[in-house]
DNA sequence: TATTGTTATACTCTATAACTATA
DNA sequence: TATAGTTATAGAGTATAACAATA
């Protein structure tokens, strides 16, 4: 369908109401589970590498240091996460997920999926395997364009 | 990569940073061309279906209706679209976008997409067409989820 | 009374810049 | 002096509700 002319819809113009649709399907469940989205962001980045420096961890999910600061006091107050100072230096913190904050991360991520999946259904296979495919390839790729 | 343990990355995390990035490319061509963002977004959506009433073009773009009248002052004082009134209903108006709304709204979509298919020659041709085939897919679902 | 477009208001999000404590 | 984290402030973006004109 696209380029059979030459035209094709803008990327941007498929990609923002999906996004619109999946962070409000999200909502719901994020609040069920007592996270906010930016816990959830978090906690998700923290799943797979254990530590980081908390600047470091913000650049990771596209938010500014100070902004993810009240987010980090919710998760550790909830017993998500733990922030220890670094012994090597003291103005850095250890940031590490808690047994508690996989748990909920799996818990939410599990039901977030089982949402998205209403939409991936409408797929057929090997256009599905290629959309995740493609997606994962575009979103690892970003900070290398610039 | 996915699925093959049965695991995979949320779609919406791999989206949120694409959708970042696009829209941080396309911040300067709109600013050469004298666009806002929500006004090439109206244009683009005008571009297809002739005419509308204003509550179902913002519905249309994703935008409250209220939102969207600064947007159309400022391209119709551009001379990029015109809405009379309805005659039939005169509380209603007849957005039209104009020939010269047309002309802009092609010169930047050709910058816009150049700038896309940066990201786009990543991928194999094959999974390119999937993806984009893909995302117009469940863009267009979407109204029906619910 | 209901609807279209509009305006006004409040609220949320985000970015920036100052501050502290360590180095 | 520079850096990590924090706090405070201002700005942009957004949603909500009230209003005028027309139906």
């Amino acid at each position: 369908m696209p380029d059979v002319d030459g035209r094709r819809r803008d990327l941007a113009a498929m990609i923002a109401p999906l996004q619109r649709a999946l962070v409000a399907a999200e909502q719901p469940v994020l609040r069920a589970h007592g996270l906010s989205m930016w816990g959830y962001v978090v906690l998700d980045a923290l799943e797979g590498q254990p530590v980081r420096t908390q600047a470091a961890l913000a650049e990771f999910v596209g938010a500014d240091k100070s902004r993810i600061i009240g987010v980090l006091d919710e998760l550790e107050n909830d017993g998500l996460l733990e922030r220890p100072r670094d012994p090597a230096d003291r103005r850095a913190r250890l940031v590490t997920i808690t047994g508690e904050g996989r748990r909920r991360h799996r818990a939410v991520q599990a039901e977030v999926q089982r949402g998205e999946e209403r939409l991936l259904g409408l797929l057929p296979p090997a256009d599905r395997e290629a959309l995740l495919r493609s997606l994962a390839v575009l979103a690892d790729e970003l900070p290398k364009l610039d």
